[in-house]
DNA sequence: ACATGATTTGAACAGTGTCAAGATCAAGCC
DNA sequence: GGCTTGATCTTGACACTGTTCAAATCATGT
């Protein structure tokens, strides 16, 4: 897990009074509390003052490590996107050879991430939000996107060096689709409602989403 | 479509100024100021003082006809939740007798309502900016919902009286997670990439839109 | 003609992000 | 060692935001 720790070195508790006039340990203590405020509030409840609050400093004082609310934002949807892509990856390595299997553990994946950190996972896809072309975060969400797409290759038996044909295209977007927009109307309660099949967050993740990756797509065969 | 319009009445042009204390029509076209102002700001940029300032009114005016911001914001949802259902249900027709034909006119219908009323979209699925339990949005998001199900009832063979099978409520959350999830990776750029088959609205619409339905999940065959 | 109630305004309050000046300090250089 | 320089943080300010309250204005029914 990537959140965020203190070191146990020259910083302060969040709460407890600074005697220094300097922070310290500010820029990390900063994230994890913006991190910390998006969980408790939602990403549109987020606050710069608050998180400033949070570690005891003054509400102009973040401007000297980031640039404006969005560059701390920015840093923390990069920290979420590299614990996405490493559970997917790990996903993908249990589904072992076959590339179904792959591609449907990914999807579960893909969906525990979402429904289990609501705030990181909408916080990564708010583009709004964050500076997404930041260097970093292109490079780690790039590499997310790509273990999906070596499954969907190895699916349609597509070689490394050759673009994926329009079959391939259409079959990757159509899964990541699925699997995204069933986060989406799980974050808008649409997946609520127990005559439809849904549920609280444990009923989703352990009932419905199964019977929804049932209709997974498989590639087309020639 | 269900834009509001401004009847040749009584009411001021936004920008005229009003002679009149009374400005006569302002329920109205705060709900049309505040349709254009998520157009050109998004949902997030919406302001209510930017609202009244344009129907020339004063910032506390708007709380005569809406208990609050999230109140005017609820009645142009309102407004798009129509004008989505019945592009649903003109779909839906279109299909003509095959439920899967049914369920593809949909989707498309769906994923083009969504890329060309983008504003509008958004705001109708984000819940924490619009009263989602106010009666006559429940009522008529469920009349959009009940266009899917029924085609989903068509395509399993479930009669109207019966509840959905656990099959046929996989299918549903299926199609719908595939087609929501379309848009929303749509409105996060993630489909402007040529690269991968996207592009602008354009191809995303008429191009990667068909080849990804063409893996729109069929019925589980008995 | 008048009174009542519905609209609208103006002013205020508590919030927000961000900027410019100044205060404080760590660390390198003499 | 002492000094200077640059990084870090605070203070105070500005222009915004949503919302509330009393007062002003007016349409309408009696």
């Amino acid at each position: 897990m990537n959140s965020v720790k203190i070191k146990p070195d020259r910083q302060q508790a969040a709460k407890s009074v600074r005697k220094t006039y300097h922070h310290g340990d500010l820029r990390r203590q900063l994230i994890a509390a913006a991190e910390q405020v998006i969980v408790e509030r939602g990403v549109d409840g987020f606050t710069l003052r608050e998180a400033a609050r949070r570690v005891g400093v003054s509400p102009a004082a973040p401007s000297h490590h980031f640039k404006d609310a969005k560059g701390l934002l920015t840093e923390v949807a990069l920290l979420g996107f590299r614990d996405f892509g490493a559970a997917l990856a790990a996903a993908d390595k249990r589904g072992g050879q076959d590339p179904m299997r792959r591609l449907y553990e990914q999807g579960i994946a893909y969906v525990q991430f979402a429904l289990r950190f609501p705030a990181r996972f909408q916080l990564m896809f708010r583009v709004d939000k964050h500076d997404h072309t930041n260097a970093e975060f292109v490079r780690v969400s790039q590499e997310a996107y790509c273990i999906l797409e070596n499954a969907i290759r190895a699916a349609t038996g597509t070689p490394s060096d050759r673009p994926l044909g329009p079959d391939g295209q259409g079959l990757l977007v159509a899964v990541w689709s699925m699997v995204h927009g069933y986060c989406h109307l799980a974050f808008g309660g649409e997946l609520n409602n127990p005559a439809r099949g849904g549920g609280n967050t444990d009923v989703i993740l352990e009932s419905l989403l199964p019977l929804t990756l049932k209709y997974l797509p498989l590639p087309i065969k020639k």
